[in-house]
DNA sequence: TTTAAACTTGAAATCAATTCATGTTTAGTC
DNA sequence: GACTAAACATGAATTGATTTCAAGTTTAAA
């Protein structure tokens, strides 16, 4: 009767707090889900939880399952590794560059986990800029790239991790926080404070201005703070993931809003050689991304 | 992938020590659990066990999954235990009566784990002899009965527990030892120690020698230890339960031998009241006592 | 060499979970 | 208080995976 498949979701359920997210989340339909809850409901003959508030409210009983889940869930992956380590060699390399910014951000506790994980894995962040990372793949410089597109090339692997929506980041009394949403015209007359990389890597004017062909004046700043300390003097306008910068969104020392009415979603990948991919621990770096990712960032969805 | 059917599959595998007999433990053809076994290795990449050895032997990898199966079932078991208790009230009583007269041997180590589970719950013992044991069902003189065979009765229901073969016992230098099966015939000449119960209880009686018409010399003793004596010494032969004597026939103080070809087959049923049956620590003391006969006697078989 | 037991295999059948399409409920807004 | 959108529930149909079936292969024993 119970199953893990039930895990999966008892999981998803508390770490998003809707039905529809958590389906989402596990690649189902918020009506399969539905379906699940019901027949655990009926099966243990009493609620889970109580619909109807959000975030959702566990029962004691459905509490009680959700430990379940997660102790179990904890335990299948370790005896997944466990059985990789038995079976292949334990010890190797992962490089990791990022294309994006301000990734580190989120990724820093990910590389704390896989570190516990696999201790006789070395870890390393290839640094400096550059234009494709990818290309580091194939040069055998890093073993693992985070990018926010995939481009098709041969041999190279996309593992999804998930997707996120990037807002606005405009000062507090600047006129813009009336609006519910910006569009392209919007920036035309601000001034536009990105970081200092290429326009083909910045999603806003990927995605939103340049299709519009607005291009307001530009400024750059290497740190994020830096950004955002000239958001909130309304020396111009930004966007930043929310998860970047979540705890100033909080204290609202900025205000964050959707850039247009369904906002700009953004996608985050994990590029591996292909071959790469086939040790454990890298599948195994690629799964924890998410997980951890799920478990800490607001507003994330997910992807693939 | 991985699913908690692999590992009831696992644990009967483990205890079974056979593809076959675990098939029939998991009531599932041993063609399922082929393809099951199979789909875990592909999964893998790695053999679970060896074929060709009796018990299988397991590799590491199989070895690890064996204790994750163990480890989750008692997790999902503790868990449904305590929801139980969440859910309804944690107090009752459990009064058990017994048909059989040497079925507290093995009913003893389940009464112990119960009791941890369920310290809340009065256990005891119906003590006397009873024409018809089920009817103290109906006269709430007992809360389950361990019986040997199923007698539709209005209210009550039957809750198969195992099946064993219960061979007949000879005396060492018996010249019966040299047969590979006894069949009613050897027993006409014989003297039958028995139990001092009534013949439609025997179940050698009921099944073997009365359509055979064949109607020995008796002789009756209260205690398994003074039964076996009296084979030892060859004044007659019995018929027991393998399970009950299991360390006598392991030391050849007497030899077992099976009745009939295929061996005498005899089945154990757990009869209670329909509503008592649906307490929750009344389903699980069933459920525990197939666990624990299963883990702790040899050559018994699922049924039902 | 033969036989029986235990296991494997591929195809068919069965069963259950998911989706689809729709209905219902709830919270927020004018 | 009625209206809208979001979130969830439901029943029927579909899909897909697991089981069974029927036959074949291997192993151990006689």
């Amino acid at each position: 009767m119970l199953e893990l498949r039930h895990f999966e979701t008892l999981v998803a359920l508390a770490e998003t707090g809707s039905l529809a997210a958590a389906a989402n989340r596990v690649h189902l339909t918020q009506s399969a889900l539905s379906h699940q809850v019901k027949a655990l409901e009926s099966h243990y003959g009493c609620a889970l939880f109580e619909r109807k508030t959000s975030p959702l409210r566990w029962t004691p009983v459905g509490e009680r399952l959700v430990a379940l889940a997660y102790d179990v869930d904890r335990r299948i992956a370790d005896t997944n590794r466990e059985v990789a380590r038995l079976l292949e060699g334990k010890s190797g390399q992962l490089r990791i560059a990022m294309e994006c910014h301000s990734c580190f951000d989120w990724l820093m506790p990910s590389m704390d986990v896989f570190r516990d994980h696999w201790d006789e894995v070395e870890m390393d962040l290839v640094s400096g800029f550059h234009p494709d990372p990818v290309e580091l793949l194939g040069e055998n410089r890093a073993d693992l790239v985070i990018v926010s597109r995939k481009k098709k090339r041969a041999g190279i692997d996309f593992h999804p991790l998930f997707a996120y929506y990037m807002p606005a980041i405009v000062g507090k009394r600047h006129p813009l926080v009336k609006k519910k949403f910006l569009t392209a015209s919007d920036f035309a007359d601000e001034t536009l404070i990105t970081y200092p990389i290429p326009d083909e890597r910045l999603d806003l004017v990927r995605q939103v201005l340049g299709p519009a062909k607005v291009d307001p004046e530009r400024r750059t700043a290497t740190l994020t703070e830096a950004i955002l300390q000239l958001v909130a003097s309304d020396r111009g306008l930004a966007a930043l993931p929310a998860w970047a910068i979540q705890r100033y969104l909080d204290r609202e020392y900025v205000i964050g809003k959707p850039i247009t009415k369904g906002g700009l979603r953004c996608e985050l990948y994990a590029a591996t050689t292909r071959s790469g991919f086939q040790t454990a621990y890298m599948a195994d770096f690629v799964e924890t991304m998410r997980e951890i990712s799920f478990r800490q960032l607001k507003g994330i969805e997910a992807l693939g």
